[in-house]
DNA sequence: GAGGCTATGTCAGAATACTGACATGGGTCA
DNA sequence: TGACCCATGTCAGTATTCTGACATAGCCTC
């Protein structure tokens, strides 16, 4: 192979992988005794800090399609959890809201996957965890590029 | 929402979902014209750094269940790119390994998904890198537990 | 105002991964 | 030795996500 390879044991990119699986795994431990998927939490929590979003800009905030998105949000329509409006406003975009049923399911979601987070981050100090985010904020940026 | 909430600008969880999500995009884009799939890479590359790994085995490496690994691999075999022995030496292992086609495959793969690393990792310090690989190990121990 | 570009919502089909289940082999421990 | 537990390989069915496609609305430019 030679130096050219992917060393597994220190590639940053599958350490990368390994964090995002772990944490994926961790979610979805407790959500499921909610019965919630990590898509649908996504949905719900980029709905209560950011209401009004629409279909295709909640797809990009959860990292699905906006096909994806968009059976997602007829099952939560469905269930009561979100609103939208029949007709757009203004050009297509329809703007969705959580109702209060979604607000209620969402706290209990929210606080589990607090929970997650803060396990995931034990030990660290508060510069580490800084560091951490910008160090990933910083990857981030140069991968859009 | 008050301090309990998780605020998605400075959230940890969500920026490493972020960076993951933009490796996962970066690796596709590149893959793509090959022909292949992240999965498919993560087995080739498993199995060209530590042959004779078993289904089992490259399905927790690969981050995906070993009944998808099983599907992944009966391709592999039928497109003549991994071999595995019929009948296993002992118990009921069988160690795969990456035939010569298999290892050609995966040169070019290599390249270029050693060419998102590098993009992802622009501008940083080889401190900063070690930084960001640690950190991310600690989080993945934490999370284990 | 017309044309082109982009973004959105939506529907349909395909690919991918997952859950559930079963039989079997190995190891442990009484 | 036999019972028990765990890991593996494998098959089948389900669920989720993605790709492809189409019509439409807004924006920008000429």
């Amino acid at each position: 192979m030679g130096q050219d390879a992917i060393d597994l044991e220190t590639s940053l990119g599958y350490a990368l992988k390994e964090a995002s699986s772990g944490l994926r795994t961790a979610m979805e431990e407790v959500l499921r005794p909610l019965g919630m998927t990590i898509t649908h939490y996504s949905c719900l929590e980029l709905l209560s800090q950011r209401p009004g979003l629409s279909s295709s800009e909640l797809a990009r905030g959860a990292f699905v399609t906006r096909q994806s998105m968009h059976v997602l949000l007829q099952h939560l329509e469905r269930e009561g959890h979100v609103a939208r409006p029949d007709e757009a406003r203004v050009g297509k975009v329809l703007p969705a809201r959580l109702t209060a049923r979604g607000h209620a399911r969402l706290a209990q979601a929210t606080a589990a996957v607090r929970g997650v987070e803060v396990r995931m981050t034990a030990g660290m100090t508060d510069a580490e965890r800084a560091d951490a985010f910008r160090l990933l904020r910083t990857m981030v940026r140069n991968l859009q590029q």
